[in-house]
DNA sequence: ATAACTGTATTAGTACATTTAATACAGTGC
DNA sequence: GCACTGTATTAAATGTACTAATACAGTTAT
């Protein structure tokens, strides 16, 4: 369920941490139900557990998830972490759209764009 | 008029080269005018000279610039770059907003986040 | 209590990309 | 010839990511 893509230049625990915290916020991980342990999740993607457990160290100091030592890790209510992540979303496209100007691209052409993105988006998720 | 961001995770011959993109794109740069040499981008901007000629090389690769050995680089004529610049950032605009439904943000709620957007950065060219 | 799980912490080693540095070579123009 | 262009090469230093191998502490079931 979780892909790693090796072409991708961010490192293996950003990729973890995106993948986890997008199947959170879509309800495939439902609030306080365990997430898998470390070493699990490690032999299942072939991972060293130090990579998963950076990844679950900085969902936890986000929010996204809570650990009970000795029992697991399981996911949080969502409240704070879905807005903290439309926050984000929202800063990462401000950037890419003030590049897009800055390249000489009109705010309309810009709005036609948007919208040609959306709804390719729309059609993925059928 | 080229600022180097220690902050921003990407390797600093990258920064370059988008600054030096946008320039070219807006105008800033006007074709068939000398780019500066590598050796005084690199004074200028306390660089090794070996990275800006990697980013010189870059550009010319993609057609921003063009190279006449012992005379210098100079800005090209745009047609070719604008359309490629164009299909980057609409690309890197469909990844953001792939994320983002994957997230379960909804396509309404990414319409108006994308108008804030550029209301927004409309505002920053004043 | 023992075994088998959980998360956590630490240290070491390897690999890789970026950047700097120091040169050297070749073409242009005064 | 000199001063400027771009180009090429090799070496060293740095930082980050990742793996590996352990060790420790808490929970749970048998």
């Amino acid at each position: 369920m979780i892909l790693i893509d090796y072409k991708d230049r961010r490192p293996i625990y950003e990729q973890v941490i995106e993948k986890l915290q997008q199947m959170i916020l879509c309800g495939a991980l439902e609030p306080h139900s365990p997430m898998p342990s470390v070493r699990n999740l490690a032999m299942e993607l072939s991972l060293n557990p130090n990579t998963i457990q950076r990844a679950y160290q900085a969902l936890e100091h986000t929010g996204y998830i809570y650990t009970i030592k000795g029992k697991g890790s399981f996911v949080s209510e969502l409240s704070a972490a879905a807005d903290n992540k439309r926050r984000e979303i929202e800063a990462e496209l401000q950037k890419s759209i003030d590049k897009a100007m800055l390249s000489g691209i009109t705010s309309d052409e810009l709005r036609q764009m948007a919208e040609r993105c959306i709804t390719a988006s729309e059609r993925k998720k059928l």
